[in-house]
This record gives structure tokens, C-alpha cells and sequence, in this order.
DNA sequence: ATAGATGCAAAGAGTTTGCATAGGT
DNA sequence: ACCTATGCAAACTCTTTGCATCTAT
């Protein structure tokens, strides 16, 4: 049977933490806070093990690595800012997409990436007095 | 200036006749029939340069390689079998998502996956007299 | 003739796996 | 004590890059 380890502790608590999906390395990071002695390997093989179970899922972007996140949070989905490559929940859903399939199939699930300028980047000229200060993720395109 | 050579016309051939996006190894593979030296480091050095120009599109799955489409065909999402693994293509669109980003964010594109079950999946006894010889792409997961 | 494109092989990046050891039950 | 989980390093897969050669313009 599965047991609780400091390692596997500590990947979820770095998971369940964040408000955004992580790449393996920063949970890596992240995680050796708690376990010094951390190795990259057993980040991925607790990631595939949680991600089997449920307690967690993939979120992949088009040309970037696999981000995780915990599974607790509300269903939603994803928007990357196109300038500056941060990624952002997004908390509202349409909803049912039952019927956008060919007949005969069945939809389980879905998901949905949005594409654009986030609120940031589509004023650069109130980033001074807005305070923006750009401490997420750095530009990546 | 861009060329045209005879192998980024075979990868651009092989894109157009697919009704799928296809793999980097299947484009390579299939566009071989034309030039029979063609190299993959080749394949992905047209797959870019055509990316970027936008005369074709990557789709990216969760946990498979990314699989390239001609743009030239109409807008269109993706459903993917959760039983086949087959990629099959989704031509009906909810429309507008404008709205869904929070206040400020500009949405430019977007792209939604469907999962679940494909109609020959869904009815495995009716299988054999529909004909289906699962002739596409083989189960993966 | 010139400069972009190709093919091969080597290099990179991300991820997985083998194996001996540590540690949860 | 048993057996899963870990840590390290090697192996793997997919993708990119260096370099000499080829070829479209």
C-alpha cells in the first residue's frame, strides 16, 4: 500500500500552497525547503503517482513543460498572457460542451486554454503608477 | 529570402493531406515517400519555420508529443479518446470566450480539448459490423 | 556566386528507470 | 522484518544545434 512519506508530504503541501500550476523544477525547489535532501526523480515519480490518483493534474502549454497543480481547486481553466508567458486561472467555465462532439461520442471532460494580453501587459503605460513589478514568472517569447 | 525546396514542399504536402494532426516521426515517415533522404533534424526545422509563418499549427496534448495541422483548415478544436488515444477533430465551436478572462485581459485565441469516448469505443459489440479495423492510430494509454 | 537549406551526428533538455539503501508499517 | 520509497546516476526520448555540403535563386 502507498505510504506517507516527508517527500510525498511535502510535494502536495507545495502543490496545494501555489495558486498557480508549477513546472517540476519549481516544485523541486519549492519542496527542498522542507526536504533538503530532495531528488528530481522522486518529484516526478510522486507527480505520475499523485497525478494517477487524482490528487493532482497536468496542465500542458503548446512548447512548454508539463505545470502541476492540486486537483482540490474548483474546476477552471487557463489563460497565458501571449507577451509576457505567465499563466493565469481562469475561473469561469461555459460549461457543457456535451454537444459540440460528433454524435455518438461522449465527452467526459474538457479543457480550455484562452490566449491574449493580460491586464498588465495591455497597459504598459499605467505599469508605473499600477505598481506592477513583473515578480512572477519572467518574459518568456 | 525563404527557398522553396522540395523538402519543406513534402512536409507542407504531408500536413495538407492529413485530416489529423500528425506526429513529428509520421510526418517524417510519410513525407520520406516523396524525399527519401529527408533527415528529421529537417522535419522540425520546416515544422518551426512554418509555425512561425503560420502556414501550420501545433497541437499539444497532456503527456504526448505535440502534433502538427495544416492552418489551413478551418478554425476547430480536438477530442481525444480516453480509451484509443486517437485525436479526432472537433469542428463545432462555442464562439465567444471573450468574456470568460477577468476584467482588463484581452483574449485573442483559444483552444479546447475534449475528452472522453469515441463513438467506435463507445459500442464495442457493434464494432465488427460497422467495420471498423481501428486502421488509425493504435491505443497508447 | 551567394546565402539559405539540408543531412548527419553530437549536444541539450526533460523525464524515466535500475539499483542499493533508507525508512514507513 | 518486509517491502515501498528514495537518491543517485545512467539511460531514454524528443528536440535543437554545429558544420560541411548542397542547391535554389
Amino acid at each position: 500500500m502507498e505510504r506517507s512519506t516527508r517527500q510525498r508530504a511535502a510535494i502536495r503541501a507545495v502543490l496545494d500552497a501555489s495558486d498557480s500550476p508549477l513546472l517540476p523544477q519549481e516544485i523541486l525547489e519549492r519542496a527542498q525547503a522542507q526536504v533538503t535532501a530532495l531528488g528530481m526523480a522522486t518529484v516526478y515519480r510522486n507527480l505520475k503517482l499523485l497525478a494517477e490518483e487524482g490528487a493532482i493534474q497536468a496542465v500542458t502549454l503548446p512548447g512548454e513543460a508539463p505545470r502541476y497543480e492540486s486537483a482540490a481547486r474548483a474546476h477552471h481553466h487557463h489563460f497565458q498572457c501571449q507577451t509576457c508567458g505567465r499563466v493565469f486561472d481562469v475561473h469561469a467555465c461555459p460549461g457543457n460542451f456535451d454537444t459540440l462532439a460528433p454524435p455518438g461520442f461522449q465527452v467526459a471532460r474538457h479543457e480550455l486554454t484562452l490566449y491574449g494580453t493580460c491586464a498588465e501587459c495591455a497597459r504598459p503605460r499605467t505599469a508605473e503608477q499600477s505598481g506592477a513589478s513583473q515578480e512572477a514568472a519572467p518574459p518568456r517569447q
